[in-house]
DNA sequence: TTGTACGCGTTATCAC
DNA sequence: GTGATAACGCGTACAA
């Protein structure tokens, strides 16, 4: 149970010196209980030099005592220093997000920074994704990391000219702004190749245009360019119109089975690749006999041996810390250039996908 | 490209009037550009009455002009509220944590906070928690939601002595803090209902201690506990020995088959029941015709129609939703006592679990 | 070795 | 309707 009475609007109990049960106790309490000036307080508890071992005993014990815990907003304020990187997630409920804001805790952990997160709170519109960034900004993070296939560059620039920024999980190759990324093309070329490489003579690719996602759109158009430089017959399917979920799957597969002679179909993604197999066992399609199936992102729970999805693995882990040694690096002046960083993928073979 | 030079270590650079290039614009210079006093801005800024209508608009002008966001932690400093709530998640990388968070955000937006994120940095060691828990507490979150099967309720106590606190996802009775969660005997026995209608009478169940998680414990606790109500032979296999991945699989799957006569397993999560799934397709058990699986959460990326689990499913949405009113009724003092909520979850009934 | 005084950017109070 | 001014909690020159 709380021990007082919600300072809702507060301003009349100025507190005189009796400070009010439950609120934190500041550098002036402990000063106040281990007998000596804020100052001291501040050097014994930073560590600084010159304070007498017996005195930063006395101050750290009573810190402890109290349950001290600076005001970063304070410390922010006189240091001009937040030590607090923001990144801006489109939707960490989608695994591939998930994984990523893992990333980057841990690196920036590593590097000594604590890491603020926003997103566009649920209904992602652009509007919302711009105040998701204002937030960020107010907190005065020193650094920025946007991962969202789909917010435009422009609404990110403006920001960046202040704070170091880097996008990351999208390429971008925006002058201002750094990225780092998986190679789109590489992948969707490579995926192309295993497709063809397996005798596939006619395949559906599903497209999307960049406005929608411009991962999935240098993938997808990257896939389908290389299967024809290869003599595959491609039959394009628009991704654009299936809507924000994943509804839309049976509409593609229906497309898929429609233009005749198909064997293979290339997902834009693990989950896009996991609802056309549904879709496929509904319609009573085996895969991979009938039609080989390939996703994109390779990433847990879909990477699972059970599914056996064949895919392109993203290295997540190491665009997190990449991402973040680039902004840190600007941060800490290491780096003053903008840096366009594309990571190699890798191919995971999979059972969805088979020899004709 | 920036323009600044990096401000590391910026003491000697005290900007005499000419802010230096690249600093966040503050209100004073809006004021200047605006020509009137800090005061007035602040004022036309927070839409306060008593601002003539021009003045509002030239305020207005000069601040998007110089791209002015105002400093949240000078904001909070001088108005004791922070306006943001605290979230630690164990891992984000999990979607059932993901999906929590996602409904957080969603929620705290509409109730007017904003939502900082901590997690413990990767390791997962307690001691990584309780610095994470200190960096919101530093921040001085106005509420704190904690989201983690494992930290023991008196690393967070401390805290929620001074910060309204609510562990969400899993049970909590301790009287110092609410919390929001599925009810995990109520989920465990209906799904062991489940699977004892279906007509199994040696069934395997996967048991875990509270220590190494508080939520698999209670769970698969009440399974065990009710089928053998049900008259249910009942093998228990400790999930605690099989190491923190779900490499322990096969030896789990090894061990159910080992039993004999054993029909079903009931798996902890969904994440486990599909590493089981794995493992015995690997060994080439028929599921559900030999062995029937159960899972636990009823989240996606797993509750695909392909994979067709049986599982039982938690509102993840409802409760991020509640965790949120339970810590912001308590800031804004509609609420004061501790609460704790139960959820009602679902029967999810897939294809993996069959009549024998 | 320790204490004093000032400034960080903002809001709220009180004169004007 | 507007402008000084005093906090808020902390770090840090500078003085003692």
């Amino acid at each position: 149970m709380r021990d007082e009475t919600p300072d809702d609007g507060r301003p009349p109990a100025r507190a005189a010196t009796p400070r009010q049960a439950g609120a934190a106790p500041t550098i002036h309490d402990v000063a106040a209980a281990a007998g000596v000036s804020k100052s001291v307080v501040s050097r014994a508890l930073s560590g600084a030099s010159g304070v007498a071992a017996h005195t930063v005993d006395r101050v750290r014990r009573a810190a402890t005592e109290l349950g001290y815990v600076a005001n970063a907003h304070a410390r922010g304020m006189s240091a001009h220093r937040s030590h607090t990187l923001g990144v801006f997630v489109r939707d960490a409920a989608t695994p591939f997000y998930g994984h990523l804001l893992t990333a980057f805790q841990e690196q920036a952990a590593a590097r000594g920074y604590r890491v603020v997160t926003a997103t566009g709170a649920g209904s992602f519109s652009v509007d919302d994704e711009r105040r998701a960034l204002e937030t960020l900004v107010a907190l005065r993070v020193e650094g920025l990391i946007v991962c969202s296939g789909a917010l435009p560059v422009e609404d990110i620039t403006p920001f960046a000219r202040r704070i170091p920024a880097v996008v990351a999980g999208r390429p971008e190759e925006d002058p201002t702004i750094s990225s780092v990324y998986c190679d789109e093309v590489g992948g969707g070329r490579a995926l192309a190749d295993h497709v063809a490489d397996l005798g596939h003579r006619r395949v559906a690719v599903m497209t999307f245009t960049p406005v929608s996602s411009i991962t999935q759109s240098r993938r997808t158009h990257a896939m389908a360019e290389r299967l024809r430089e290869r003599g595959v017959h491609v039959v394009t399917l628009s991704g654009d119109d299936a809507g924000p979920g994943f509804d839309g799957a049976d509409a593609i597969v229906a497309g898929v089975l429609g233009a005749g002679g198909v064997t293979a179909f290339m997902a834009p993604s693990d989950a896009w690749a996991v609802a056309a197999l549904e879709a496929l066992r509904v319609r009573g399609v085996a895969v991979p006999s009938e039609m080989s199936v390939t996703g994109y992102d390779g990433v847990t729970p879909f990477m699972t041996s059970l599914l056996g999805l064949t895919s392109w693995r993203q290295p997540l882990r190491t665009i997190g810390r990449l991402s973040v040694d680039a902004v840190v690096d600007q941060i800490d002046g290491l780096a003053t250039t903008v840096t366009h960083h594309a990571i190699d993928g890798e191919l995971v073979p999979g059972r969805t996908a088979a020899a004709l």
